[in-house]
DNA sequence: GGGTCAACCGAACGATCGATTGGTCGGAGG
DNA sequence: CCTCCGACCAATCGATCGTTCGGTTGACCC
């Protein structure tokens, strides 16, 4: 076994346990035996346990990020750089659907500094979703409009990607289009006559 | 001090704690300082840990369901009824932070048979978003794709309504109606030019 | 063949957890 | 006045937690 698998295995192993269990009730016990080692084995490797989540979550969402450079890099129009990072965010969350879970769920429970760490590099994936959304504006929004509107796309992608209706990455890929037709219609339509529609209900009380 | 006056303190003591720490780095001391009370005061009003997490995921789905149904019956057409659907939401999620936090990062850890019951619960609460988008829906889309998009749906409030973007009511409304107008256009004109917009680039390679 | 080092493991540490036990205390009922 | 009961608490239980310690083993180097 080369010297690197086995520290693969290990965070891995990590991935899976506190994905299914939540960061701290998924013991070390229980990851160092899911990784095929003692528990002193484990410690060999690791220094504490917030390192494990801090290493499952790191390399999470670096794979994400790149994965999500790799493929806006490809395209060129801003429509094109939406459906990538619709893409990029769905086959992450159907391949990957264990580290997705923990993204979202435990990325709270680190304590300083990595937290901080961490917090940076979710903070980067959300300014390049930011970033995607301002090349395609047609309205001129302001900062906080867009850092909205992009917290409405990821939550639209979140609210699909973790669940199960991922079963291929064919329907990932069919989903994408889905929610890229929906959210791309409702973005730059904004000031149009969507709030024409909307107009009688707003008027209602309450 | 009335009977149920301690025991909503107790709740609502529960739910400070397990929403800042998370369920399980919640521990029964901590829930009971902050209640005010010893912990095996504690233990007089509560049998174990499950069941605060029970009545406070049980007790804010039941207000959560509640203030849907009271909004819902107040409004007859279709874009009302979305509308009152999202500022319900959002609403909750401005007034009740803790409590959202709780149901969408906690409805899984409890035990049987209390989680059926709470996923019952959410189950109502989706089935209510279902029903509103199949009143809105022009395109005649299966139950799948309904679904589907009142999972996008409720993921984009839940993208925002726990984050800090509500900072007063008066926010809550007017991102109530910027997400509505978002949500509706896209979701009433799928198979319209939607698709065309995005065909360039869905004939790109992956 | 003696020495070194990474790669482990069994056993145990103190701390903290959820939960229980045995009680005190004040007020309501008779 | 006595009894009874709900409200509450200090002390403690066994289990489990994260972490550490003291090894053992086998491969590699001189």
């Amino acid at each position: 076994m080369a010297i690197g698998e086995r520290y693969e295995g290990i965070l891995s192993a990590a991935c899976d346990v506190i994905a299914r269990r939540g960061f701290h009730q998924a013991s070390i016990r229980e990851i160092a035996r899911a990784a095929g080692l003692s528990l002193a084995g484990l410690y060999h490797y690791v220094g504490e346990k917030d390192e494990l989540l801090f290493l499952v979550l790191g390399r999470s969402l670096d794979r994400l990020i790149a994965g999500l450079d790799r493929h806006l890099s490809e395209v060129r129009t801003p429509e094109g750089r939406l459906l990538a990072l619709i893409r990029t965010h769905l086959d992450f969350g159907f391949h990957h659907a264990h580290a997705l879970k923990i993204i979202n769920r435990d990325h709270e429970l680190l304590a300083e500094p990595r937290r901080s760490e961490i917090a940076a590099k979710r903070q980067a994936y959300l300014q390049r979703g930011l970033a995607v959304l301002r090349d395609l504006d047609p309205h001129g929004r302001s900062g906080d409009e867009l850092l909205s509107a992009t917290n409405l796309l990821l939550g639209m992608l979140n609210g699909i990607a973790t669940r199960p209706f991922l079963l291929s990455a064919d329907d990932a890929r069919a989903l994408a289009a889905q929610v890229g037709a929906l959210f791309l219609y409702g973005f730059l339509e904004r000031s149009g006559s969507a709030e024409e529609a909307l107009r009688p209900a707003l008027r209602r009380p309450a």
